[in-house]
RNA sequence: GGCGCCGUACCCAAGUGGUAAGGGAGAGGUCUGCAAAACCUUCAUGCACCGGUUCGAAUCCGGUCGGCGCCUCCA
């Protein structure tokens, strides 16, 4: 399987050739643990779990890395506002560390929940600072930076071709337009490697550094980090859509000045979701959490499905009537696979047939065009709906499929006996020969009201937990 | 103001030159004590609007209107 991908930095499809046959290095932007990722973040998660299942799917070896941000960030302009870690702290009189703690567990359990896999090493900034202030001597020594106020500065001025991935070439940006531009600084454009003057009182995380007691500017920990555990240039960098024009713009200019070559080879974004009022959006509060649509009835695999719809690089609209139409879909597909295994195992999947092997492999292909999940799913129903493929032929494809979408059917119980409920299912079965209805509707009634749901047949009565 | 993206049925959403995937919701039918489920059928002569290129356009070009993102931490 060739898989091709939608390199940001050409702005096209490219088929994917890896630094080492057979390997991939990929590194993937991770969360700032100062409060709970919200389902928009997670959508990203997703995106990068199905890249990293169709890499593997393609019998590549994957090595992914991904940071854990918990050295505090803005919570607004510029350097202007609070660090987001500070506050989260103050408010909750938590220390930050113990913040970083809490929320890269909850992180990791949204992951879980979501059957997103967890990256083979996830990193800490703060775990990494010495190898941050290696990378700042490197680009000093290389004449990329400067000192003013107090502040090591990277100057992009200094780095030719600086926000070519971007388009920055083009245009007109307005700095300076909306917020305070840093006056210490040579172009508008340059940006903190090394902060020593904190603006704010109470900063709690600073270390030792040449340049004086301070903390690191906030585009080092990616370049610094995905060099220790990628090496110097390695295949995959992928983040969301807003990381294109600031972030990685600013690593690709440090990792690159302090190199001296080429770091990354394909880079890949993936779109927001969008809710009634824009993006979701943490400063906004504008913004869903996954434990909330727990709470609210709905199952992981629900939100999963809702993301594997859209493609990654779509925005995709949420909102209760998007989500309930993926809840549906998400139990009709379950409930299927639920009927498809009590009548069979799979087959082993050499053995299935030419119109099976088909259906897979325009699977396959669609999987390998930039992830074309929707392209995917249809390929999914139309195999299910197939009257002319064998159950036990289904099950077999659709278990390969699955080691892309994640929706774990290998798990999906096919029966659930309950002495309880089989008791009163018997007693309405004894009710309804004895034609006495009203009984029979009752006991179904009562049943109803536990989220048991009932289903007569010419084989019985067959009964399932709502979700 | 600049840059980038988008506008497909009631909803979500594929499709980038050859005559509209898929899912959800809805409608009709079969079955059923009644339901539900299942199964069958149905559901955009049209892809924001206007012009153009072409044998042929949702797909390319120009314009208009509308939406989103980025330029500021941000998935």
């Amino acid at each position: 399987m060739k898989v091709k991908m939608y390199n940001t930095d050409a702005r096209k499809i490219e088929e994917f050739i890896p630094i080492l046959p057979g390997k991939v290095s990929l590194y993937t932007c991770g969360p700032t643990v100062y409060s709970n990722a919200h389902i928009g973040n997670l959508r990203t998660y997703i995106f990068e779990d199905l890249l990293r299942r169709a890499l593997e799917y393609a019998d590549y070896e994957v090595r992914h890395v991904m940071n854990i941000t918990d050295v505090g960030h803005l919570t607004d302009d510029a350097d202007d506002g609070e660090d987001k870690m500070l506050k989260s702290s103050r408010e909750s009189g938590r220390s930050v560390w113990d913040i970083a703690k809490f929320y890269t567990e909850a992180f990791f359990l949204d992951c879980e929940k979501l059957h997103i896999n967890r990256p083979h090493v996830s990193c800490a900034a703060t775990e990494h600072i010495d190898e941050m202030i290696g990378l700042v001597k490197r680009l000093e020594e290389r004449g990329f930076t400067y000192e003013a106020g107090g502040n090591i500065y990277f100057s992009i001025d200094k780095f030719p071709g600086y926000g070519k991935m971007a388009l920055l070439d083009k245009a007109d940006l307005q700095s300076g337009a909306r917020i305070a531009v840093d006056s210490n600084k040579k172009n508008p454009r340059d940006f903190v490697l090394w902060f020593t003057k904190s603006k704010f009182e109470h900063q709690t995380m600073m270390w030792d550094s040449p340049w004086g007691r301070g903390y690191p500017g906030w585009h080092l920990e990616c370049s610094a980090m995905s060099m220790k555990y990628l090496g110097e240039q390695f295949d995959i960098h992928c983040g969301g859509v807003d990381a294109i024009n600031v972030h990685h713009t600013n690593e690709i200019a440090q990792s690159e000045a302090a190199i001296g070559h080429k770091w990354v080879n394909y880079w890949m974004h993936g779109e927001f979701l969008l809710m009634k009022g824009g993006k979701m959006a943490k400063s906004t509060g504008n913004f869903i959490t996954l434990g909330s649509l727990i709470e609210e009835g709905y199952d992981p695999m629900d939100y999963r499905y809702f993301c594997l719809g859209a493609h990654y690089r779509s925005q995709l609209i949420f909102s209760r009537d998007s989500l309930d139409g993926a809840k549906n879909a998400r139990n009709n597909l379950f409930e299927r696979i639920r009927r498809l295994k009590e009548e069979s195992g799979p087959i082993p999947l050499k053995e299935i047939g030419a119109k099976g092997k088909a259906y897979l492999g325009d699977f396959q292909d669609h999987v390998a065009n930039d992830l074309n999940m929707p392209m995917a799913l249809s390929d999914m129903w139309t195999l299910i709906k197939d009257p002319e493929i064998s159950s036990p032929e289904k099950l077999a494809i659709l278990y390969d499929m699955d080691r892309i979408f994640g929706l774990e059917f290998e798990e999906i119980e096919s029966v659930d006996l309950d002495e309880e409920i089989l008791a009163i299912v018997r007693e309405r079965e004894a009710a309804r020969k004895g034609r006495d209805f009203r009984r029979a509707d009752e006991i179904r009634d009562l049943l109803a009201s536990r989220g048991i749901h009932l289903e007569d047949t010419p084989d019985g009565t067959r009964w399932k937990k709502l979700v």
